[in-house]
DNA sequence: GTGAAAGCGCTAACAG
DNA sequence: CTGTTAGCGCTTTCAC
């Protein structure tokens, strides 16, 4: 199939190709007869310039890519939804990247760099970790979204998140004051300096200002997946069925935790609470309903971008703010 | 940020672009000499393509786009995902594109067959309906995944599907047969030619088969979201709360649909049995569990790739491929 | 084996 | 207002 190009589109209509790249761009000079002539030649030919033209043409044009690790992730998905409502008509464009849970998103970062020529740089559920450095190369603005970077080596990247250790302390505290003491915490590696980590700092927290401490093996490690987090979840609880609370670092964890208590014969919330992190959709139409660390989404985006567009347009230097979260207690913690 | 073109590193590895394109592109005439020089400087420059000129260069290359309509739809995400997997090395690459549910995705593959180049379409999640006449200037392979094309305006499209109808009936069977007679349906438009209607069909069959039919005011429209489906079922149930088996079109809205029953004081499956359609991995860890019509997604994206890639190199004409489904009956559904 | 040079389709000075 | 022209970074003949 021929594809037309602005020069067909410029010859059929009887201009030059600056004139349709004019008319392409929404550029004022152009008289509204040759515009009208031209727009009409673009429509019947179902003319569409091409991309690949125009971003080599423009490599300068600001872009911002946006990284999703995990594609499966409805938090991610949801949080990544409101990020591209933020785009603003005048600003740089989103381009929105999906990657592989096990993908490294800073080597993907540096290709997008180089091959798309992003000037902005947004991640969506990225680890803190060793591998950090393989982006120091960069040297663009970034903002994490849902991690902080304060006091790592990625701290020339901005973050937006909410305090991971205030809200893992006050969920604790929480599940504490409705006297449950035997508390089981399922999470991720508690290595490294994000908000895994901090969250499992954040139920030390709590535990110690009772003058408790989480006891050494209530502390689960699993991948944020349902049918991980249900086979972790069923093989602790029989080895440890005294516990008569879960504190889950992601909804979605919480929820095959809350699968696999029911098929071990524990009601949820009358025999053990369970508590998640997230607030995604799913939470508020399960059974029971989720009592969860709600973050906030609109937010989290909305400042992201805002950071982000700050570093870009005036070269601010990082910053790392934290938005509010909310424990929102549903149906899955038993009433005090 | 100053980036390395091919020029840079040709420079600082003392060779021609041309060579260093042609290690690039692995081509076999480079001596091992230059060959590792070049691979070496452009180690250590980080350097990565400009996707937008090899684009440009080679705007012939194969290149297949799978636009995915939907960012949050979890079926059509595992799917997408599935995809991803057959991209064979030495194939078309893939790129995803998510779309708005909203969106027009006839309109934009065309953006994207003109913009991008793409050399083949993979639609996932698509309706058929009047808006795909936008589409007959693409001239393009093209398969729909999920819905079959076969008899409709779009059948020079390969589609690779279940029997929906078929499936559908046998669900319905499978509910008439444990006894339920007030059955309610919660499908979407039953306008159209595509999965849907066809699923709409199959529920008639199955009623037709013994003597009975769909009670009109029992299907139930609604979109396929929680909170649509949660909403639906309430002022349904409200309405009929005779109902004693839900068939929904989607396993998110049969998730919808049970949240609500409950909220109603409905119990399930003693009360009311609830089916859905598509078997996500939520169904699986949900309480209860879902029973569902449960698609072959690594089938469907197995099929799609091939037909695409049967059409893309030998030319060959639309084929409309239909995969085994199955019927798990999980907890959601009472015994017979 | 390697390099020089001609574009891919588009945009952006710079002239008219 | 409109057209001419020079590339963006890369691939690809075609010579050497």
């Amino acid at each position: 199939m021929k594809i037309d190009t602005i020069r067909d589109i410029a010859e059929r209509a009887g201009v030059s190709v600056t004139t349709v790249s004019r008319v392409l761009n929404n550029r004022p000079d152009v008289s509204r007869a040759t515009q009208e002539k031209v727009r009409r030649v673009m429509k019947e030919s179902h003319f569409v310039g091409n991309a690949n033209a125009r971003g080599l043409k423009r490599a300068d044009q600001e872009m911002v890519a946006v990284i999703v690790r995990g594609r499966q992730n409805p938090f991610l998905s949801a949080l990544a939804e409101e990020m591209l409502q933020c785009a603003a008509p005048g600003k740089a464009p989103f381009a929105l990247e999906y990657i592989d849970e096990q993908a490294d998103e800073f080597h993907h970062a540096l290709m997008l760099t180089h091959s798309r020529r992003a000037s902005g740089l947004i991640f969506l559920g990225s680890r803190i970790d060793d591998r950090c450095h393989a982006i120091d190369g960069v040297n663009l603005p970034m903002v994490f979204a849902t991690v902080t970077t304060q006091g790592t080596p990625m701290a020339r990247a901005s973050s937006v998140s909410m305090d991971d250790r205030a809200m893992a302390c006050q969920a604790i505290e929480a599940l504490l004051q409705r006297g449950h003491e035997k508390i089981a915490v399922f999470g991720g590696d508690r290595q490294g300096t994000d908000s895994l980590a901090l969250r499992a700092l954040g139920v030390e927290d709590a535990f110690h200002h009772r003058g408790m401490q989480l006891e050494e093996g209530r502390y689960v490690e699993t991948r944020f997946t349902l049918s991980d987090a249900y086979e972790a979840a069923l093989s602790f609880f029989r080895r440890c069925p005294d516990t008569d609370a879960a504190f889950c670092m992601s909804d979605t964890v919480a929820l095959g935790v809350i699968r696999a208590l029911v098929d071990l014969g524990r009601r949820v919330p009358q025999d053990v609470s369970v508590l998640g992190i997230d607030g995604i959709e799913m939470g508020r139409y399960s059974l029971p309903r989720l009592s969860t660390v709600a973050q906030p989404i609109g937010k989290i985006a909305r400042e992201s971008v805002a950071v982000l567009t700050e570093m870009m347009e005036s070269g601010a230097h990082a910053r790392h703010v934290t938005v509010p979260a909310s424990l929102v207690l549903r149906e899955s913690v038993r009433e005090a």
